[in-house]
DNA sequence: CCGATTCCATACGGTAGCGTATGGTTGGCA
DNA sequence: TGCCAACCATACGCTACCGTATGGAATCGG
């Protein structure tokens, strides 16, 4: 019953799970630690201090956040498929599975007081818009203001659906259709 | 050089500065009773303890976010001038002299560990829709989803608005253009 | 001008988290 | 097998905030 030793992963995973179910303000050390059913001793030879937890976690989600769902967007044919599809991630990122699920509207707020985290988050802004960007023209449709306007309903449906009431790609699809993106189906 | 006596409201105002530059963790007693050079002694004869300062707080803000902005509103003429005016709202809301003004993101952190503050904000959420479907109808548009899109915008674009690229009002103006509401200069 | 009430500062014990220092345990590897 | 390094628990002093208790100062009615 030798429990597991732990990584550097391991504890900005449970960062993550931690901000996300308590808010940048649960973001200590040792309540953190208890979660691992370890102490603060195993926190501190793993990272100098908090702030190196923090940019790990940055990392991290600038990967995850970005990266990834842009590169796995690619892989669709340009211009129309991938907005839709861009829709339909948004139900998923509400998936308790999904792990850093509801952690995106806390980063934000932590990024109101935190300069580092706010880089990072304009930086993840700046991807995804561009990659929005070259969406619309692909589809035939004007980047400006589109792209910006996509980006807002999607963080707004997201923070709006703290409420419970899901049924977030729909709406989404419905503003795709008013802009004149072509169906999915069609 | 009597230094003035505290209210009620004056605890309540502090309270939702200090929300606005430090998040829900800054709402602490002592660091607040600083802002306005008391101590807790004056705090705990106003309020029963931090809970009855957050309810003052939330019937504060519920009168402010809702009722107010929907009256003057209200005081404009139907359908799409009110739809207008209320994209132009935005930008105050932006305005560090509103007082309340960066408070609304905050907030809704708050909400998502406070089950009170909870139940605001889904209120004054329902209230804003309803008037917006309101408005909606009155322009002879259908209700929803564009209701929630209009309004899942402008809370996405205050939170975008974090990174100081200005210019809140030109896309939800934008969207109304293609939602088919009449322009306020037509 | 006086007493009662309102308003507030101070002092106190208690809890929680921080960062460090130190020593113990575990696992790879010669 | 034995050693070294990786990994982690414990203990310690420190700071910040909590909630209460108590007494002093300001203010108002009489």
């Amino acid at each position: 019953m030798t429990r597991p030793r732990l990584t550097r992963t391991d504890w900005i995973l449970a960062a993550f799970r931690a901000l996300a179910s308590g808010g940048p303000k649960a973001l200590r050390i040792e309540p953190l630690a208890r979660t691992l059913t370890a102490t603060k001793g195993s926190f501190y030879w793993h990272f100098d201090g908090p702030d190196a937890l923090r940019d790990a976690m940055l990392e991290h989600w600038q990967a995850a956040a970005a990266t990834t769902i842009i590169d796995s967007l690619s892989q669709l044919p340009p211009g129309a498929p991938r907005l839709r599809a861009l829709a339909d991630i948004l139900d998923r990122t509400l998936d308790p599975a999904h792990g850093g699920a509801m952690a995106e509207p806390a980063l934000r707020e932590w990024g109101r007081f935190d300069d580092r985290v706010a880089a990072t988050i304009a930086l993840v802004d700046h991807l995804r818009l561009d990659f929005l960007r070259g969406c619309l023209r692909e589809a035939g449709l004007p980047a400006d203001p589109h792209a910006r306007l996509i980006y807002a309903a999607e963080i707004g449906l997201e923070v709006l659906a703290a409420d419970g009431k899901g049924d977030l790609s729909a709406p989404m699809h419905a503003l795709l259709d008013q802009l004149g993106v072509p169906s999915a189906s069609a």
